[in-house]
DNA sequence: TCTTGACTTGGACACAGTCCATCGTAGGAT
DNA sequence: ATCCTACGATGGACTGTGTCCAAGTCAAGA
């Protein structure tokens, strides 16, 4: 994840081994791993990486919107490197697969102005839920 | 929510002073609130109900379908009494309030196959976040 | 009123995430 | 090349949310 790296070099970012190796491992597509899943990848290239350097660093990266939090499953939340390309996401509910998708529409178009209650809308998720191949088989 | 008790006492609930509370703090629109909102309020009416209870009692209801379960922040998860009304979700970026809102349009119609991976996608979920009136004044 | 199995209880436990004092080091300064 | 120092890493304690379990309690049918 050069693109990463380099990006957050960009930023004044000191670049430590654990941030490379974070960003690294954050590399991908349809890549949506939790917290604790990246430690334990990080910490196959770099053993004693610690949990809190890899909340610290994920909680960095998604403030600088280089990464996107995502929680599907009211458990840990997971995180996307596909920051860059306006998304949402289809979710197996047998065993919890994530898969990027691109739905036509715009749901924000979908909710008249009596519905908003007198809020400022500024953006939405959308989460599709099904059966993947694998578990309907 | 007379409605609600009902509907569990025809389903062969047994029907104790705990489950009356939970049922009763959970009536009305708009409302969502998390396990221990629950159970700080059914404690004033009945003081010694327990957290194992009123999370069990939760599970039951959503079992059931008679509740929904939300999890818009990925902390407490929330429940919702309007089970049998199809509607999203608009949430304050700043309180974490929510309302209720019914889109137009059919997010599913929106995925086309190609977006679909295989999977046989069965639900969705939408929400919607922005400023409500009170914080961004 | 009695009986019984479903329900409740409280406390221990598990998981996800945060906080903090201390140590280490990246990278600019010399 | 070396030194300095502020920023980052560490690990262990701590919090919040939720689950589990053995023992006690009680709703509702007989």
């Amino acid at each position: 994840m050069s693109d990463l790296l380099e990006r957050l070099r960009g930023r004044g970012w000191r670049m430590t081994s654990q941030r490379r190796v974070v960003a690294e491992v954050l590399d991908g597509d349809h890549v949506h791993l939790t917290a604790d899943e990246v430690h334990a990848r990080a910490a196959g290239r770099l053993p004693e990486i610690s949990r809190a350097t890899v909340y610290n660093t994920l909680g960095e990266m998604v403030a600088l919107g280089e990464i996107i939090e995502v929680s599907t499953d009211g458990r840990a939340k997971r995180y996307d490197p596909n920051a860059h390309h306006a998304h949402q996401h289809l979710v197996c509910t047998s065993c919890g697969t994530i898969r990027d998708v691109h739905p036509t529409g715009d749901p924000l178009s979908d909710l008249p102005a009596a519905e908003r209650f007198g809020f400022t809308v500024s953006a939405f998720e959308v989460t599709y839920r099904g059966l993947c191949p694998d578990c309907s088989a």
